[in-house]
DNA sequence: TATTGTTATACTCTATAACTATA
DNA sequence: TATAGTTATAGAGTATAACAATA
């Protein structure tokens, strides 16, 4: 069994590098990054935010935002707007093109997740997402009391 | 459907982003990285390899490996030791200290499947592995034709 | 001529520390 | 005094291009 656990992890691992590749790849077309595309993420799902409450949502250093964040304003995906009542601070906001990039990102995320379990017999996704679920719980629990 | 195979990718996002972290975690109270381990794991089940084929192997530039190979050599894990038969070429090798670390990790690596999938009911782990295989086949097809 | 690995240069993500402008 | 965001500095991973030594 112990060799059956360890390959499952493998194969866990595997499929996160292929994941992760395959994303990466996709997104470097477009000019973004993982790190960028995260942000962008936020902000069309928040509204605009503060580089602040980007960095503990994102738990970055408030350096880190700022170097996302002027990627991001640079190849024209967000602004920084003045904040209405704290003139520290700064509202990022999303470009029309921000958002339509987010847009068509939520979209072919669904696309890809049709590609994956599309073609998978109902009972088989079921039976993956229930042990993926508790997988998750074990590894939440986990990583939580450190 | 359409929403459950979404929330799906969603999970194995998830589960990617809290496995890397958790790793990375772990590498870095030993001086590790990720690429570095990376390097140490391949050189311990190939034996003494040339950069060359280190950077084939992980799929990274020849500049990268000469970096990661600075970076294990100058914390103990590895040397650079002559190619027998070719002057341009190097071997990575592993010191005493890499090879000890390298099984370690390959312990650990034990424990913590088994802290993911010991509490899970047979029937469950394997519906969940199956589902895995469906998953990675998938987009093992869907990268290989890019 | 081709290959191995290095130096030179550059970009991204990440961090801490010091500093400015505001609260 | 505390907070928001910047500049300064640094390390890691990644890339391409030019180059030296060797095949």
């Amino acid at each position: 069994m112990q060799v059956r656990f360890a390959s499952a992890l493998d194969q866990i691992l595997e499929l996160s590098v292929l994941l992760n590749d395959d994303m990466a790849r996709d997104l470097e077309r477009r000019g973004l990054t993982r790190s960028r595309v995260h942000v962008l993420w936020l902000v069309h799902h928040h509204g605009p935010m503060t580089q602040r409450a980007l960095a503990d949502a994102i738990n970055v250093s408030a350096r880190n935002v700022t170097g996302l964040v002027d990627g991001l304003a640079h190849t024209g995906f967000i602004t920084r707007e003045p904040h209405p009542s704290d003139r520290r601070a700064t509202l990022v906001t999303l470009t029309d093109r921000g958002t339509a990039t987010a847009l068509n990102l939520e979209r072919e995320h669904g696309q890809f997740a049709r590609m994956l379990f599309g073609d998978m017999p109902g009972h088989q996704f079921d039976g993956f997402t229930t042990g993926l679920d508790h997988v998750l719980t074990a590894l939440r629990k986990a990583t939580a009391s450190i």
